[in-house]
DNA sequence: GTGAAAGCGCTAACAT
DNA sequence: ATGTTAGCGCTTTCAC
């Protein structure tokens, strides 16, 4: 019992933190001038200035944003809502953003949704909680519903990556459609026929485009697509790996077996390479692959993965673009914006015929 | 001017949010039982609940975090700080994080120092203004005298990976001496004699625990360390590529040339894996590496590199005993933890004499 | 079980 | 140029 109690005046005594009073009690200025100064707003004489800026250090003062926050409903935070900041692809992006957030004076805080819907929900509820002033967001699913809701709320959104094919929100991200179709068209003239997609979650834009793009390309070719040639992934380096090797195994006793597979994502790819290499298939001499999506140290794996990879610099001066001129003004025209990505070569696809 | 002005009205309509009030009127009882509603923390007579969770879900209602904060003086937002999010380490540290935070009810704010002692005195103070609970942080000076105001702020702080030396502080992460010296030691009964060492940032007690592991291992085996053996990379893949790369093209000349290189963490053997493969110097027919700090796809690469293997989910798991602990108890008692590592055997050290 | 009211620390009218 | 004061939206005593 005194001990506890003793803990809780320690406590109290540690959570001592100056305050604007004190720094006006200690200056002999009022608190609104003590203000002043901290926002350099309003004019202040000099002398008074030096006064209470040394007060200020006296006392170790800094102001508490929270309460500042309440007041100017702003909050200098920005939610960034990703499947796995893990997945570097997600992590450049954070680390992109976050460099220029800093010069801006924002913080990032960065939510996983694990390509949970559920979860997406309960994160972005906490957003609105929280009050962050912009939320950034590769969305699950295409609750637009939701994002309204947000936006009704005075929080900026702007979704990247996956589109949900609303005119609402800014978006930047890439042509699923127009790069995957290119990637095939690539697989296609090197000589293959028989090529496998592996596919993304069921959800999420990006996916659906991909695989529109893919047949497309077979279509324009006069090649079937079916779905046979289809492997689930969701996005997932282990499910895709599991899939694929069942699929391979099967492949090795096809009288016309499948020649390339497309990953549609670069998580999926590491997966595709571990099942490969496990199972002995060699690429791209057994089995030519293409990526969307780069893997980490394309040029020290063997393979070279030929694949689309995402331009992050330029999509995140694009995210910056919209923050800039909703931060201005969040009624300002909403736009879509497409980044313009590379085809890199590499040495994961064997011309065959 | 006509326009702007319909903007600004457009504006404040979209900042509408309804607030406590707003469910208080519409449903007929006062905010101090909306909000015993909200907290479940009194009790409320069942039929009262529920017309006032009516309420609630007509107006889309939701707690402004901000105003509870300040009432509360807790924000339940906890700060990350690491060098770099982009790192595997650091990214997979988050993740792990986040998934336990999540479950708690707190979101991760993550700051990038960039190894810049002046950045991270930046994002202190900017966490200390936020209010966040808790800063978790791998440092990169030794500012113990920060990191008490901090603590003085009311703020908990846990240090890992980095630890400052100092005793007022939690510390989680590795026994960078013990480790360093078994990796060396393992070179040594290899038959390497000659071995050089890739140093991180001077600042970084990681760094210089590592080098002094190093060196005890030579020295118990009567080999002679000499600063010329140093590479100097920061900590940094781009860093460790150049020098190494020099020091690669020096010791082609050599007499007795180096036939081991450890690097002192991962990002930096990624530069050490490049550097060599563009001088044709083949790992580990020409030269022998070890590192400390796992690269990624470390089963996909060649070489496979022997290195030490930080224990993430242990780590995290000890940041979350400490939370836990903290969040009941601020006082409560400090300790030191060393996570065990795993030693990695791969194929990059090439049994010599 | 419920309501009234104080106040968390700050900003921004509005005074002077 | 500086001071006074009214809240921002919420929690929490203190009444009843």
């Amino acid at each position: 019992m005194i001990l506890s109690s003793y803990k809780r005046i320690h406590r109290r005594y540690l959570m001592k933190k100056a305050t604007i009073k004190d720094v006006s009690d200690l200056s002999g200025y009022s608190i609104s001038t003590v203000s002043r100064v901290l926002n350099g707003n309003y004019p202040v004489k000099k002398q008074t200035k030096e006064t209470i800026l040394e007060a200020i250090n006296k006392l170790h003062f800094t102001r508490n944003s929270v309460a500042r926050n309440l007041r100017t409903n702003k909050t200098n935070i920005i939610g960034l809502v990703v499947a796995d900041i893990n997945n570097p692809y997600y992590s450049k992006i954070a680390k992109a953003l976050d460099d220029g957030l800093f010069k801006r004076n924002y913080s990032l805080l960065v939510c996983n949704t694990d390509e949970s819907e559920q979860k997406e929900c309960k994160i972005l509820e906490t957003l609105i909680d929280k009050g962050v002033d912009f939320i950034i967001i590769s969305p699950v699913s295409k609750n637009a519903e939701l994002l309204r809701t947000i936006k009704n709320n005075g929080i900026n959104v702007i979704i990247i990556d996956r589109n949900i094919g609303v005119s609402d929100f800014p978006f930047v991200g890439s042509d699923d459609f127009k790069e995957a179709k290119k990637l095939t068209e690539y697989l296609i003239t090197r000589g293959h026929s028989k090529i496998a997609f592996i596919t993304g979650t069921q959800k999420a834009t990006t996916s659906q485009e991909r695989l529109f793009g893919f047949r497309a390309a077979l279509v324009e070719n006069h090649l079937t697509f079916s779905n046979e040639s289809l492997i689930e992934g969701l996005y997932k380096e282990e499910m895709a790996y599991e899939n694929i090797t069942k699929f391979l195994k099967r492949n090795q006793h096809n009288i016309q077996p499948y020649t390339a597979i497309f990953s549609s994502n670069n998580l999926m790819t590491l997966g595709l390479i571990k099942a490969a290499k496990e199972l002995s298939i060699s690429i791209p001499n057994d089995l030519s692959i293409v990526s969307f999506g780069q893997i980490e140290l394309q040029d020290i794996i063997q393979p070279n993965v030929t694949c689309i990879k995402q331009n992050i610099d330029s999509m995140v001066e694009l995210i910056f673009k919209n923050i800039d001129q909703l931060a201005d003004d969040p009624t300002a025209t909403i736009s879509n914006d497409f980044i313009a990505n590379s085809f890199l070569l590499g040495n994961s696809v064997k011309k065959i015929k």
